[in-house]
DNA sequence: TAACAATCTTGTAATGATTACAAAGATAGT
DNA sequence: ACTATCTTTGTAATCATTACAAGATTGTTA
């Protein structure tokens, strides 16, 4: 079992207060959810969880947070559903990911170091995407 | 200046005759455009560029073509660009690609050997999917 | 070549994630 | 407490994609 640092609402507090921003309960959910939880879940999964603990809490809400988190550099944008953006805690070491095709399940992989030499001269890089898609070893398991 | 292999209409058709579909003038199409103008388009771009040629087609029908390219192994999607799928040719060597924050347009990049190598041990890897995002010389040029 | 069955195409309607927008609510600084 | 600014909320709109059913095309068989 992985061992998970928790990371405390003030310091989240902190975090989103030095990117200029107002640290609303609501961004503090948000945030604190894709920093604790580690499920990289999408838009209307973090609402679904966050709503019964906020009533009051908007869909439209939990987007405008996301991308303000985003903007901000706190959080980081996966493409690597197809339609479904999911979200990942940003200021931790660079990794890529691996979506399991049966459950669904993201998990955080290696990530090689200088990828971006990779790219022909010339073109200025500024982000690099990874993806691997397969089956999980839970899933692997069950299915013998 | 890169040269470019066209890919003739018979030997497309011969393609999708082998994977065991019909090969319909609006697949050819679809599939012809992809092989010999490598855009990476979007299916609204395809549909664009081929309703002119082709009055009676329908977007559906373009939808319809890529998805059974795609299941036949001839067409891949690409997932570089938030919200809308690129398709590009399949049977090709392994690469990765570029896209221009600025003028939207994707290049073919290298792609390193051996990374599914990093993912961690357990994990069935059928898919490697590498995306860089950037400036492309051009738009870097034109903004100097 | 006529006829049947299977496969494709087409157009329209539905879906689902995301965005636009305007009004109501909360907050920070004076 | 006052005011300007920022944030949330709910509803309506958007946009890519999918579902579906009817019509068209093709391949096969006789």
């Amino acid at each position: 079992m992985q061992k998970t640092i928790s990371l405390t609402d003030s310091h989240l507090t902190e975090l989103i207060h030095k990117a200029g921003m107002r640290p609303s309960v609501q961004r503090i959910a948000v945030l604190s959810h894709i920093a604790n939880e580690r499920t990289h879940p999408t838009a209307d999964e973090l609402y679904s969880v966050l709503a019964s603990k906020y009533p009051s809490l908007s869909r439209t809400t939990v987007y405008n947070s996301l991308h303000a988190l985003v903007e901000a550099g706190l959080v980081r944008e996966l493409e690597i559903e197809s339609g479904n953006k999911h979200y990942d805690l940003a200021p931790q070491p660079e990794h890529s990911h691996f979506i399991c095709r049966i459950c669904g399940k993201i998990y955080d992989m290696a990530l090689p170091d200088g990828l971006e030499k990779m790219a022909t001269p010339g073109f200025c890089i500024d982000c690099v995407d990874l993806y691997f898609k397969g089956i999980c070893p839970d899933c692997n398991t069950n299915n013998n």
